[in-house]
RNA sequence: GCCCAGGUGGCGGAAUUGGUAGACGCGCUGGAUUCAAAAUCCAGUUCCGCGAGGAGUGCGGGUUCGAUUCCCGCCCUGGGUACCA
């Protein structure tokens, strides 16, 4: 099949080293790297030994292989080929053509996804062929196996048993040679792979580290003209089209069998109009049913497919493109979404710029995270933008996961069990739907009802005459009947409760199960926020004005920083109990001073949108103005006080407090700290060995 | 196997540069108010111990005056990945 793809791998040393740049998790630029999957090494070539014994050695057949161990190059004990590799027919002598044949048949059955899964099992064939050693000139067998990839590297390795676990196995599975090139390792049980260590019985290599052999290994391999020092990465280019009907279609005419690009003047090429959205019966694409789907090159025009004469009018491409060519810079796009002519401005993109903060899932990081990097940097390299990487800060959120409930089934069939005593029985875990569950105690009648095929199903229930399910924690999924909706919290509690709550339950990166059991707390908070308005039986609106006192300045500015450090750090967790401590710490001061309030609103005003808006506009201000108001300004001289809580501890352990001014040193610190009688409890009669204060923090006495 | 993240009360979690472990909330216990309930308020709540006190951040070591935080070894949980030479 005749495919589109893109040339990702001309990237990937850039997405490589782009990633240093990135504001990422470790785990997503991890997961990029290994999908790279840089490795470096060196190749090198072995000719191919043909006729008899001392003949010449120099054939025009030379086998090239990628290897990352160049300094176990004496511990080669044959080569093996993938397969596929070109070579394998050429080499086969007459005595093996057979049974080489009937291996190459046997792996091309075997699809890709059989031949990974498979690995335990180990399979090969000799070919009668061997290569010449480069640096001893010794015969090598060749091999074929199906755990070398065509795809990857050269599609032929050197086999080393002694310092590749696979090699190992597959030298011992056919009773091949196993060198030992390593000093003083044993290897009679698995190959040596630690990467430090020294080389033996190898040449210009012995007694070298494994690290120095490299180098010296590869230095004399390019001397000698045997091979040279290369990179090689796992990822492969993207497959850029799709078989099916729905996706943008390729501005692609055939001209004499040959891809031919359609000028940009004359874009966009639209959709054409489809009976079905199926493969052709001759399996081309479902854009093989249109009928109006050729191009005519006179008229620059999309015609009918009659008119297709192969001198003016062409058949068009059949394949679309894959949902990556728009997932890859839609948000370029935002910034100039009605521009006609360009896919987005030059200017507009240098004012904007690329994306701030990516909130998204870790499972795109093979995917979408990479195609959009790889896209990106092509249209910087061409001009069109000024950013090489499109997500500069990126936060995975974790997801809220659900609580499923089982009931157990005997393998019979008609009975459930109930959860413990579901081990006396040979059943399965069934999904059961949570509605039909409280507190793990199932409903059986709902239970017969929602699942006609156990109406007459008998149960088994506990001592106690109900039935108890299991539950477990996982995705939410209509299939695993563990889908909470939150309309009934919102109706219950409302909006606002609801998204502080959801900010509440913990950092924003953690997954974890949707538990509604502390939802009341935030409720509770949102409700005495309203309090600090409304005073009196009848919970009127009233507040003070004038001055704020001392105290409620210092809660308010105290609040101001954390809640900005917090939402800095997209600590929502801690912003929502910052604001609950001041919230608390109002209450106890009775403050309900305009000036307090008013700022606090502003700052609440992201978490609680609703209530905010509505004290905002009591407050007297034009309803829907909260979003214009000013970000209260942090005064540090608020919070500065004018005495210090000392802890006083001894080797380490907190044991007195006590306040002095914030004003005093060191010395004066540590002089008062001595003159305290209540040491002697903890001294017991010896001197301190040693006393090391930290003036605003902390006293320690060491005994 | 390899790579990454994580492990703190009954529970969700906090401790931003090594400096008072358990903020805030849930739950629980006791009390006030009430005919009663809801709501609200007050007090308590890491564990052991009547107490004085002792122990304590997965386990075992180490560095330090001082370690949830740094270093070494191990265990467990979650995620990713795998004949990649």
């Amino acid at each position: 099949m005749r495919q589109w793809s893109m040339r990702i791998k001309a990237y990937a040393e850039r997405l490589l080293t782009g990633l240093e740049t990135l504001d990422w998790t470790d785990s997503v630029k991890d997961i990029q790297r290994n999908w790279i999957g840089k490795s470096t090494g060196c190749s090198l070539f072995f000719s191919l030994w043909r006729g008899t014994e001392g003949e010449d050695a120099s054939s025009e057949y030379k086998i090239e292989v990628f290897t990352t161990r160049p300094d176990t190059v004496f511990g080669v004990s044959f080569v093996v080929l993938a397969p596929e590799h070109p070579l394998v027919d050429e080499i086969t002598t007459e005595e093996y053509k057979e049974a080489v044949e009937n291996y190459k048949k046997a792996a091309s059955l075997k699809t890709e996804r059989d031949r990974q899964s498979d690995v335990k099992n180990i399979t090969g064939q000799f070919t009668g062929a061997y290569v010449l050693h480069p640096f001893t000139n010794e015969k090598v067998q060749i091999w074929i196996g199906d755990y070398v990839l065509a795809s990857y590297g050269t599609g032929a390795v050197m086999a080393v048993p002694c310092g590749d676990q696979r090699d190992w196995d597959f030298a011992n599975h056919f009773n091949l040679e196993i060198k030992n090139i390593f000093e003083n390792v044993d290897i009679s049980e698995s190959a040596y792979t630690d990467k430090s260590g020294k080389i033996a019985h190898s040449d210009f290599l012995s007694g070298l580290e494994i690290k120095d052999a490299m180098k010296k290994a590869i230095e004399e391999i390019e001397k000698r003209g045997l091979g040279k020092g290369k990179t090689n990465y796992r990822l492969r280019d993207a497959v850029f089209s799709r078989q099916r009907y729905w996706g943008e279609p390729f501005p692609v005419y055939y001209k004499d069998g040959l891809p031919t690009i359609i000028e940009t003047q004359h874009l966009p090429i639209i959709l054409p109009e489809v009976e079905k959205y199926l493969p052709t019966e001759d399996g081309e694409p479902p854009l093989g049913n249109a009928k109006t789907w050729a191009w005519d090159t006179t008229k620059n025009s999309v015609v009918s497919n009659e008119l297709i004469d192969n001198k003016n009018v062409f058949p068009l491409e059949l394949n679309t493109m894959p949902g990556w060519a728009g997932s890859s810079w839609y948000f370029l796009r935002y910034m100039d979404a009605n521009n006609e002519t360009e896919f987005v401005n030059k200017e507009k993109a240098d004012y904007w710029k690329s994306v701030d903060l990516y909130i998204g899932g870790s499972e795109h990081a093979t995917g979408h995270l990479l195609y959009a990097r790889f896209w990106n940097m092509f249209l910087f390299d061409q001009g069109y933008i000024s950013f090489a990487e499109p997500f500069q800060k990126m936060i995975n959120q974790g997801m809220i996961l659900g609580r499923s409930s089982f009931v157990y089934r005997t393998l019979e069939g008609n009975t459930i069990v109930s959860a413990s005593k579901k081990n006396e029985y040979n059943t399965i875990p069934l999904h059961v739907d949570i509605a039909l569950v409280d507190n793990d105690k199932l409903d059986i009648e709902g239970f017969k009802k929602w699942r006609s095929d156990y109406a007459d199903a008998e149960f088994i229930l506990e001592d106690d005459g109900t039935y108890v399910c299991g539950h477990e924690v996982e995705k939410m999924s209509k299939s695993k009947f563990n889908v909470q909706t939150p309309d009934e919290l919102v109706e219950k509690f409302g909006a606002d409760t609801l998204r502080m709550y959801e900010m509440f339950l913990g950092p924003i990166e953690q997954a974890k199960p949707w538990d509604t059991k502390g939802i009341n707390g935030v409720s509770n908070f949102l409700r005495k926020f309203w309090r600090l308005f409304h005073q009196g039986a009848d919970y009127a609106f009233e507040i003070t004005e004038g001055e704020p006192t001392k105290e409620a300045l210092k809660t308010l500015h105290k609040t101001i920083q954390k809640v900005t450090a917090d939402l800095e750090r997209f600590s929502f967790n801690t912003g929502v109990s910052n604001f609950m401590i001041a919230c608390n710490e109002l209450s106890d001061q009775k403050c309900n001073n305009r000036q307090i309030l008013t700022d606090l609103v502003v700052l609440l005003s992201p978490y609680a949108p609703h209530i905010c808006e509505e004290l905002w506009v009591k407050l007297g201000h034009e309803a829907g103005s909260i979003n214009k108001a000013t970000y209260p300004k942090f005064n540090e001289a608020y919070l500065v006080s004018d005495s210090f809580s000392y802890p006083i501890s001894f080797n380490g352990k907190v044991r007195i407090k006590v306040d002095l001014p914030s004003s005093m040193n060191a010395k004066e610190i540590e002089d008062h700290v001595m003159g305290m009688s209540e040491l002697n409890k903890y001294l017991e009669g010896k001197q301190p060995k040693k006393l090391i204060v930290v003036p605003g923090r902390i006293v320690n006495i060491v005994v």
